[in-house]
DNA sequence: ACATTATAGTGTATGACGCACACTATTGTA
DNA sequence: TACAATAGTGTGCGTCATACACTATAATGT
């Protein structure tokens, strides 16, 4: 396994639960998932359909999430948006995302000699 | 399942990979792995024992870290510190954090009416 | 001095869950 | 006829939390 290949699994992990908060950040108005899967991956977020619809029919039954099909268009269209519920989950998420983020930013620009270092 | 639950499995997948990268940043400079946990939750980042000790011996297995004891101190420790692909594989992972970072925060701070913002 | 408990330190087994990947299926459009 | 739009399923892998097992030392109590 070289350096690139190293990378690419740690990336995957790294990207878990991203694809979420991605998701659930672009669902305060109803957005269908073909359209979810262009628009994000578009935006730095890759994602595979394979993943994305399993992940929305997930967080729908989990009640974040309401659907409704849109059977006016060309093809029939599946819109989800978030539930009240969903809402406040992801108001939360939010923040204890950036609670990671932070530590793990202090972690990285590591600040050894600041310790006080008392020997 | 109320909000706070769904929370915390969010969160739990959120972590994912986070723990690598912290503990990665910590090793340029040996470290065991007892001491790894008690840091590690000290500055924010929450891991048990019985994730920490599996992540560090396949790291090692992986070539990202070596091992060496060290059967001086009254109770033997197992110090780990980055080899050579680790450094590189870090530096790296590191950049690849700050865009999925930056990729995410772009999707919370939803910036729906600036839609033509090229620049 | 001896027994008991706590702590430092490393390790394993199991189960859950989300993700990528490879597929299937339908319908409209060029 | 072939391609795009749209939704879906099934499998395998990897990491995480949890619970547990193990050893040797330090600390405590009697």
């Amino acid at each position: 396994m070289n350096e690139q290949e190293h990378i690419d699994k740690l990336m995957l992990e790294l990207r878990r639960g991203t694809i979420t908060i991605g998701v659930l950040s672009q669902l305060s108005s109803p957005q269908y998932g073909y359209s979810l899967v262009t628009m994000l991956n578009e935006k730095g977020v890759p994602v595979e359909p394979g993943t994305l619809y399993p992940l929305l029919r997930r967080l729908e039954k989990q009640g974040l999430l309401e659907s409704s099909w849109d059977t006016n268009e060309a093809r029939p269209r599946k819109y989800y948006v978030l539930s009240e519920m969903g809402k406040a989950v992801y108001e939360q998420l939010c923040k204890e995302w950036e609670g990671i983020v932070r530590s793990l930013d202090d972690l990285i620009h590591t600040r050894k000699d600041e310790e006080n270092g008392d020997d």
